[in-house]
DNA sequence: GCCGTTCCATGATCTGAATCAAAGCCCGGA
DNA sequence: TCCGGGCTTTGATTCAGATCATGGAACGGC
């Protein structure tokens, strides 16, 4: 046991700010459990039991409207922690869970997240911080939404992605198109196209992902002036 | 003082949620200021001396791009926070505040937050919820912008603007429609279409702002299957 | 290896919103 | 009261991205 609690700890900023004694309280009730792609984890609108920590694979967070539309609102990647703002507030879940690729998460009781936060300051004082963590994310997103074109954000996202592995840039996607097209606001026509258009900019799909051969072309596309939001606005 | 404090509680959540000593605490070098119209209340990338409470007004968050493109991100009204996050954190500013119309906002030393946080968990724990609402707003914001039309986006935004006004809904705008076209991520010409198309939904425009005479109608809008975001997202 | 299914790319067409441009409108100042 | 400048509406046109449709590539099961 306390081999999986380093292991979540020295992998999730939220775990390893808190005490031993935090940690292993939160541990008691915590569960690990290995899921395939596709699970769901929670969905919208459940009372909210537990707070997870991902600690191997992806999970995407949805919302889907009355007609049936669906909106990718976030992705997580390992060490994320995700669920813990609807189980501290003790409210039903605000959007659905799901398994993007095959995962690992630890789920951990509201019950003691709770008793945590009261005993342990510094463990509240990681998850306040991890929530304006998630909100400039969030505003980064609805920023590009706004103002950048389709191939902007798509240049963004490859950028935020991309790994330097030997020499050139790769992005090892694990998860389909059609997820990153959601994420992007775009549909996975027009994600396929604007891939197609960044041949220009030198990325190329190759075997393992997709290869990144100049960066600084990519980001001279994302900063190129897409209109001018208009200089002053009262 | 005391009234001023005491006004200040009263409409502001995240104060009404701290004991009477940590309102003091924080009084003690808060500043009460007017300003007008387009005052910049602080610039991205500035240092984070201080969290505000807007008494009065609107303010509006923004962030300008290399590029020269602004994007508003939020909108805040009379009895929000703002400003809070970059100053607890003590981080630069990570986006700019301006007042939308005239206001009147009370500033609060970042160091007299701190402290607060420390001797007061229950100012923590607002300042926690505080944050989590922040978050709800703007995953609320990201997926109108992902799955819906402008109009649709304008219909959300009516709505919830919309005061019940002796018999008929009426929407008072306190500020340009320039500021709300780009809040909803529309150009200024494209919101004024969008308005004249709503005139099918009992939408039209009176001296003293917008008037909405069917409330339910504009509901149905929203509905409307905007398209399926596809059925099955692995 | 073969086959079916699922994912991805590409083509043709359509549409919502941006852009460019030109009036109206409103409001404040002289 | 008239005038001027910034907001707002409206019109014509363009364009990015959606939609519809099809063919190809990859993958898992038999």
């Amino acid at each position: 046991m306390e081999t999986l609690m380093a292991a979540a700890a020295s992998r999730c900023p939220v775990l390893s700010q808190a005490s031993a004694a935090s940690r292993e309280t939160l541990m008691r009730h915590a569960l690990l459990r290995h899921v395939e792609r596709g699970t769901c984890i929670f969905s919208h609108g459940a009372a909210a039991e537990s707070g997870y920590i991902l600690m191997g694979g992806w999970i995407k967070i949805t919302r889907t409207q009355p007609c049936g539309a669906i909106s990718i609102l976030t992705l997580h990647a390992p060490g994320e922690t995700f669920g813990f703002a609807d189980s501290i507030r003790r409210l039903p879940r605000s959007a659905t869970a799901e398994a993007a690729t095959d995962c690992t998460v630890l789920s951990v009781s509201a019950r003691s997240i709770c008793q945590t936060m009261r005993s342990d300051s510094s463990f509240g004082n990681a998850i306040l911080s991890h929530s304006f963590q998630q909100n400039d994310s969030l505003l980064q997103q609805l920023e590009a939404l706004k103002i950048f074109s389709g191939i902007q954000r798509l240049a963004c996202f490859l950028l935020r992605h991309a790994k330097p592995g030997n020499g050139r840039h790769i992005v090892r996607l694990p998860f389909h198109k059609h997820l990153v097209a959601h994420y992007l606001g775009l549909k996975p026509e027009s994600l396929s196209r604007s891939l197609a258009k960044l041949k220009e900019y030198g990325v190329r799909t190759v075997p393992d992902g997709i290869e990144i051969s100049n960066p600084g072309a990519l980001e001279a596309l994302i900063g190129e002036t897409p209109d001018i939001g208009h200089r002053e606005i009262a």
